[in-house]
DNA sequence: CGATTCACG
DNA sequence: ACGTACGTGAATCGG
């Protein structure tokens, strides 16, 4: 029989750190206990266990077989968080019927070890389920371990056969105790060999075996002297880590509160799904909908009449399901009209197949749904529409830029519109990978009412959550009136000359084919130049360059990479010239040409759910990106024109970042610098290195520069060095120089961090949230990422508020003074404005006056602005 | 579909 | 000892 035992304590915590926070309709968290059971049905479908039973420490000081001293130091006490889950993940196991064993005094190694061991006399296979690498000692021929690490948000397992641990570790399975004895586990607090890590202690285990071989005959040892050394001062404590890393295996499991008979084998144990209605009850209890689904819970096993339909109880929905009326004749149509004019919230859903038929829902009025279909209703479907879609009635929908751009589209208006469902929940949690009506639903509701209920019904929700986080002004004065403003914008798209893109790309296939035979010439044979992998072999084995950085899958071939090689081969200059080609070729002259619509213009798509700092994002295609910092990709930007007769002004905020750092962090000589006048990097470069202004070089200037904007990145001097080409310690000189001249920065990036660790996220002026539970990470570089993001999101964010909020005004004005002028595209610091050149003049100095004025800081912002027939030129 | 590379702010 | 800057989107390769 094939018995799996889980080690409840190690899943649960791994599950608590992998799974993002969730809560129980009454607000308890369900994080850890979700993630459980998703690893527990992911090992049932693949291991398909006809045995089952969960492990539990219980580390009360009654029996101790490990000493007093390391009793003490035990970890961490376990979070609040997961502490009030552990009692539900055991009445959830009660309600699987999944048989749980824990003893006071013991850990639950100790019990998985004991009952693997009685298993396997018995002649029955067992699998250790866990998250730590200690229980890899219990592999045998009738005892596989299998490891569940939790990488990147997703469970990996890995199980351990006798085979596959030699395979990774190069000795046998009884021997990771010996290799913990020498190295020791600080997360265990065993000791090992004070100066021998794992390095070492697995060459000597590879080579030596185990801790009893070491100790015969140090002085035999074919190893430096310092190990010797160390192992011969390290022998006692050595032997007591040994005595500590193993796994004790004879726990006296029939003393366990109902443990079934052990003389059964993994027979005692025997389990598989019940669905019964108390599974189903506590899982409803938790909200956990999707997996009452995934595991079929509904379709209960057991019928039993009294509790089945006892109908005293039913926790999960207290709003009735909506009930929809067909409206189906102008009648009816009329009477909905009149329902309308009150001003009530109207919710819409459109279909995303047009507006062939609608439903709306009036908020006030949640569970009841109109549906209208336009071919039954004819010639007053229309009538109805231009009504519903004025400013007359307020309305709510979701992803309201994408149903503007279908209205629009139908020659209806975008008045109206005040509460988008995505675009709240995105400002509630802006990190999270995607807001569709379902999965707002799923956290916000527990329920899953369809189209216009769902949005009428999470309306009140989000509406009461953003005011909680003091973020009603942020979504009514910013993102709500954006919507129609980047609508608008989409709609207008951007010209340009289709004729000279192609022309360019023709251009192009000159170069790529020269290129192209002088490095298949140089490596001596064709290959893929575009293949990281076919690249590398050419280069490092085959040429024999210097291989630098490694990726995951092999050598890096970036652009540092080939860049070190420029002096060593002729070659790299190719290919770093046949990158850049290639890619202008593909991205951006085929990738261009291929999305002009018909009007000879580019429509780019604005996402505004998308970036955890509140920046807009451009795709399909993406023209925040196209070149400019190089010659060649530039001459993309002469393509972007506006027609005859009209002209391009283009407005950037100079140094936003900075000067927000400036505001935000209340350093006043960074004030100073900015209020100044004098070029911003030149003072800090005169302030960094000590000399006087006039003295500053362009070197000093750029490395100045390089520093702004590594302090506002979160940078380190390890990477400013790398950037700036210079030694790491000469790197740190200047970042100590630059904080201590800066010190109100200093205290910023001090305190950013500080506030962000006790409240668990970072905010911009304007109340735009990042949560930051990376903060909370055991992991290293995790909590460093978390630091960087800490100190750049208030910044970038800021910024990002600020020219969100210029846009509407910038847009409202230009209306306002009757001017054909319109938007046409934001690139982050920058707004471009396609108008009649009669209206360059007014263009110019609104934009100007809008984007500084748009607030009011302790530095002044700045905006300059130009206007030209290209892109290129006005920029 | 993940990894790598490179374009932008 | 770690592993090295924030935020995006698109093209390409190769498993």
């Amino acid at each position: 029989m094939n018995l799996m035992i889980i080690d409840g304590n190690s899943i649960i915590n791994r599950a608590f750190y992998g799974v993002r926070e969730l809560n129980a309709p009454d607000g308890t968290p369900t994080n850890a206990v979700f993630g459980f059971l998703t690893i527990l049905h992911r090992l049932l479908e693949e291991l398909k266990p006809e045995a089952l039973c969960v492990a539990f420490d219980r580390k009360e000081p009654t029996f101790r077989h490990r000493s007093f001293e390391f009793y003490k130091a035990q970890r961490k006490p376990m979070p609040e968080d997961l502490a009030v889950q552990m009692p539900l993940l055991k009445e959830v196991l009660d309600a699987l019927g999944i048989p749980r064993l824990e003893l006071a005094g013991y850990e639950a190694d100790d019990i998985l070890g004991t009952l693997s061991r009685i298993a396997g006399g018995c002649g029955d296979r067992s699998v250790i389920v866990t998250g730590d690498k200690d229980s890899l000692q219990l592999v045998d021929d009738s005892t596989t371990v299998c490891i569940v690490k939790t990488r990147m948000g997703k469970n990996e397992t890995v199980l351990y056969t006798p085979e596959r641990f030699r395979e990774e570790y190069g000795f046998d399975p009884p021997l990771m105790v010996d290799l913990k004895a020498l190295m020791g586990d600080s997360s265990d607090n065993i000791p090992g060999v004070a100066g021998i890590g794992e390095k070492t202690a697995l060459d000597l285990v590879r080579r030596y075996g185990g801790i009893g071989e070491i100790y015969r005959d140090p002085a035999a040892l074919d190893v430096k002297d310092g190990v010797r050394k160390k192992l011969i001062a390290g022998e006692e404590s050595a032997r007591s880590s040994y005595w500590l890393a193993t796994i004790f295996r004879e726990v006296p499991l029939e003393k366990c509160e109902s443990c079934p008979d052990l003389k059964a084998g993994a027979a005692a144990f025997a389990w598989k799904l019940c669905r019964t209605p108390e599974l189903l009850a506590v899982m409803k209890r938790l909200g956990f909908r999707r997996m009452i689904e995934q595991w079929r819970l509904n379709d209960l096993d057991t019928v039993t009449s009294e509790t089945a339909d006892a109908g005293t109880e039913s926790p999960d929905d207290a709003v009735p399901a909506a009930q929809t009326l067909e409206v189906e004749t102008p009648e009816a149509l009329a009477d909905l009209r009149v329902k309308l004019q009150g001003g009530p919230l109207t919710a819409v859903w459109v279909p995303a197949d047009g507006l062939g038929d609608l439903e709306l829902c009036l908020t006030e009025e949640p569970s009841t749904v109109y549906h209208l279909t336009a071919l039954l209703l004819g010639e007053s479907f229309t009538e109805f529409c231009r009504e519903l879609f004025s400013e007359k009635v307020p309305k709510a929908g979701h992803r309201v830029k994408e149903l503007m751009n279908l209205l629009h589209g139908e020659g209806l208006s975008r008045d109206g519109f005040v509460f988008d469902t995505a675009l709240a929940g995105y400002l509630l949690r802006a990190t999270d990978s995607g807001y569709d009506l379902e999965s707002l639903c799923d956290r916000y509701l527990n329920r899953r009412p369809e189209g216009a209920a769902a949005v009428a019904q999470l309306v009140p929700v989000l509406r009461e959550q953003l005011s909680e986080k003091r973020m009603i002004p942020l979504f009514e004065e910013i993102e709500m009136p954006l919507c129609r403003v980047l609508s608008e914008m989409e709609e207008s798209g951007f010209l340009v000359d289709r004729q000279a893109l192609a022309a360019f790309g023709e251009a192009l296939n000159a170069g790529i084919a020269q290129l192209e035979e002088e490095i298949h010439d140089m490596a001596g044979h064709d290959f893929n130049i575009l293949s990281t992998k076919q690249l590398g072999q050419v280069l490092f084995e085959e040429l024999g360059l210097p291989a630098g950085k490694k990726t995951k899958t092999g050598w890096s071939t970036n652009v540092d990479v080939l860049e070190k090689l420029r002096d060593k081969h002729p070659i790299a200059d190719r290919v770093l010239e046949y990158r850049t080609l290639t890619k202008l070729k593909s991205t951006y002259a085929e990738g261009l040409l291929k999305v002009i619509a018909p009007d000879g213009r580019i429509h780019t798509s604005f996402q505004m759910t998308v970036t955890a700092t509140g920046r807009l994002s451009s795709m399909e295609p993406n023209l925040q990106n196209i070149p400019v910092r190089k010659e060649l990709g530039a001459q993309i930007r002469t393509m972007f024109a506006a027609p005859e007769g009209s002209v391009l002004v283009d407005a950037d905020y100079s140094q936003i970042e900075l000067r927000l750092l400036a505001h935000i962090s209340g350093d006043r000589a960074m004030q100073e610098a900015f209020l100044s006048g004098e070029d911003f990097h030149t003072v800090t470069a005169s302030k960094v290195f000590n000399v006087p202004l006039e003295q500053v070089s362009p070197i000093l200037r750029s490395r100045a520069k390089a520093v702004n904007f590594g302090i506002v990145y979160g940078i380190s001097a390890f990477s400013l060095a790398q950037d700036i080409g210079v030694r790491p310690a000469e790197a740190k000189a200047y970042m100590d120089a630059y904080l201590s001249r800066y010190s109100g920065v200093r205290d910023y990036m001090h305190d950013i961090v500080e506030q962000a660790r006790s409240d668990g996220y970072v905010c911009t002026l304007w109340n735009r949230r990042r949560d930051l539970p990376e903060l909370k990470s055991s992991n290293f570089n995790t909590r460093a990422f978390g630091e960087r993001v800490a100190l750049n999101m208030p910044i970038q964010g800021t910024a990002a508020d600020i020219i969100k909020l210029a846009m509407v005004h910038v847009r409202d004005r230009l209306r306002k003074e009757k001017l054909e002028a319109r938007l046409v595209l934001q690139v982050h610091d920058e707004l471009i404005v396609e108008c009649p050149l009669e209206e360059a003049e007014t263009v110019k100095k609104i934009l100007k006056e809008e984007m500084e004025q748009v607030v009011r800081l302790s530095v002044p912002l700045t905006v300059e602005a130009k206007a030209a027939r290209t892109w290129a030129e006005a920029h």
